[in-house]
DNA sequence: CTTGACCTTCCAACGATGGCAAGGTTTAGC
DNA sequence: GCTAAACCTTGCCATCGTTGGAAGGTCAAG
């Protein structure tokens, strides 16, 4: 690519167009600054989640404290649970003054309904699964209500309807996997 | 591929190398008597999670009683929320008639902490959401609780309890492994 | 000039599942 | 026997959010 002509150090301060001072960053103090990962802001913009960044000459993406109020932002909606798409909206309804409070509550509701529904799964699950193990004796005998529970030989099978757990927020799925 | 010499019907009495007689089904009689999916049996057996199936002539995978047992077993562990890791343990465990009761209270009781610690999340989550939702307004102006709590606003939130979602806790880049 | 930290793009993978396509096999009806 | 339907096969793509790596360009410091 081009040489960039001047040989800027990163982070430092800028002058724009305004005359303003302005840090400027490069995608990794952005990462740094915000909380999103630096893999995760370029996601956000190849999804078209974020607008595509400025580029310095040299092609690097460069960011400004208006940015990384976005990316923050974004970040605590996902540590929220929201998902891509809801986060889209709400984004929308953050930068337009004339939002509506009522569609931001409708939004944040229906999701809270799905979590509570995921939850009241978990803890179904939770239960059955608590209450078996109770019952197991776990020693070194091989006889175990556990075992038996998925076996076909049990008649009072606790987990036998194939439920779907989906796991559609990451914030949450991210603790245990991997 | 090769012409099949005995037309025989799906699901018919088979006579096996030893001569004992065996209910034979196709994959898609063995996912209607399992409740797993055509799809995932044969995703269970590219992975290893069960052995491959015998093939008649034609090529069509093979099952027997005991196979939909198995697959019986994995869809009930899978609706109990354990992984595919987890369930090939308990599916050893299972198969093995000296295994120690111990291991599999032990592998469950793992299971359930994390089922646990995902419940906690997503109430914790839950919580706040709906404090936040039952501080908006909801009507048509713009001022919302809910959208302040992700901005970087922090002098405008509505209400300064201890809300934990906030920059503390994204836990999105921390990988545990397990 | 070299080194190393940083950036770029592209490509692959995860887990569990669904979907589709192109083709082979079996079965039922005529 | 012929045909159509229902089945099976493999393989590849997509999901969703995220991480990892490879191959290569850029930049600041020694």
């Amino acid at each position: 690519m081009l040489r960039c002509i001047a040989g800027e150090a990163a982070a430092v301060m800028r002058i724009d167009a305004r005359g303003i001072e302005e840090t400027g960053m490069n995608i990794g103090q952005a990462a740094r600054a915000s909380g999103v990962s630096a893999k995760m802001i370029r996601y956000y913009e190849a999804t078209g989640l974020i607008p595509k960044a400025t580029r310095a000459y040299s092609g690097y993406r460069h960011y400004t404290e208006h940015d990384i109020h976005i990316l923050r932002f974004i970040n605590r909606a996902r540590a929220a649970g929201f998902s891509t798409l809801q986060i889209r909206k709400l984004l929308s309804l953050w930068q337009n003054r004339q939002r509506p409070a009522r569609e931001v509550k409708q939004l944040a509701t229906e999701h809270l309904s799905e979590l509570q529904e995921k939850i009241s799964e978990l803890e179904a699950i939770a239960d059955t699964l608590s209450q078996l193990i109770a019952h197991c004796h776990g020693d070194e005998r091989p006889d175990c209500p556990i075992l038996d529970n998925f076996s076909d030989a049990d008649a009072t099978q606790a987990f036998a309807e194939p439920r779907r757990m989906r796991r559609a927020h990451p914030s949450v799925h991210r603790t245990s996997s991997k």
